[in-house]
DNA sequence: ATACCTCCCTGTGGGC
DNA sequence: TGCCCACAGGGAGGTA
């Protein structure tokens, strides 16, 4: 599921949630989620430690708790960070359930566990953390955008998937953004034409916006996303059959009529 | 720099 | 019905 927008969405759910609040219990549920960190380590700087203001860079979310630290947050295909109450029952994929003082809790949800939860011990290790990703997907500026496509021989959907390249698209964001911007996912990025790439641009843009508005890519019909899993899927522009392969590991689908 | 492979996990849906 | 495989909106690490 996550990419930049869900994971801005979780980042809403801690904002609004935990932000300014003290953990008065760390349950870990499942240590499968722990990403070099103990059960017990978590529990001794979490507890009785207050959140302070969430932020998201890519598909990463960092929590500070208390003065220094921070968990950090990856949630790969499934992970999801849910707000409840502390009578409502677990679901089975509660991995890690956070009691806040007033009883609220903020559960990390993830039936996969292909990423989990890290815990950086100060700001310094929350750089380490980030220091491997590109600029994040909504702030990139437009010159830095170009340039980058403009220096790598891959595949553009393979540049625009690339984390250390730009941070925050995953597989459904790049899809809709290429198709949007009406170039085939295959094409070499640096072989793009100064208005293509601007177009890719553009609609990165576009989509961005409206993905974070409803927290997720949405599955509109006016969308490719709402097409990809219908049975003989059709472009929602042009009515063309869509095609689908797979491009580095990843099912891509586009349109061969609107798509260059 | 890049393409490809395997692995990490769990569940689901299709084919036999 | 059971079994096995491919696949799924994540990424890391190794190889050529």
């Amino acid at each position: 599921m996550p990419e930049l927008p869900d994971v801005e969405g979780f980042r809403a759910v801690l904002d609004s949630c935990g932000r300014g609040h003290r953990v008065r219990r760390v349950e870990v549920r499942d240590a499968g989620v722990l990403r070099g960190v103990t059960a017990r380590r978590l529990r001794q700087v979490v507890e009785g430690s207050r959140f302070g203001r969430p932020r998201r860079h890519g598909k990463l979310l960092v929590a500070p708790v208390g003065e220094g630290p921070a968990l950090v947050w990856h949630f790969g295909m499934t992970g999801e960070l849910v707000s409840a109450a502390a009578q409502d029952p677990l679901d089975r994929y509660d991995r890690i359930v956070l009691t806040l003082d007033g009883e609220r809790q903020l559960r990390y949800r993830d039936q996969r566990k292909l990423q989990g939860v890290q815990l950086a011990e100060g700001p310094e290790a929350v750089e380490r953390m980030l220091a491997g990703l590109g600029p994040d997907a909504l702030g990139v500026a437009r010159p830095d955008f170009l340039a980058l496509l403009a220096g790598r021989r891959g595949a553009v959907k393979g540049v625009l998937m690339d984390q250390s390249a730009i941070a925050g698209l995953g597989n459904l964001l790049c899809d809709e953004i290429l198709w949007r911007g009406r170039v085939v996912p295959a094409r070499r990025a640096r072989d793009l034409g100064e208005d293509e790439a601007r177009r890719v641009f553009t609609a990165m843009r576009r989509v961005l916006d409206a993905s974070r508005r409803a927290a997720r890519v949405p599955p509109r019909r006016t969308w490719l996303t709402g097409h990809r899993d219908d049975p003989d899927p059709t472009c929602p522009r042009c009515g063309t059959a869509l095609r689908s392969d797979r491009t580095s590991g990843r099912r891509t689908v586009w349109c061969p009529r609107c798509q260059h």
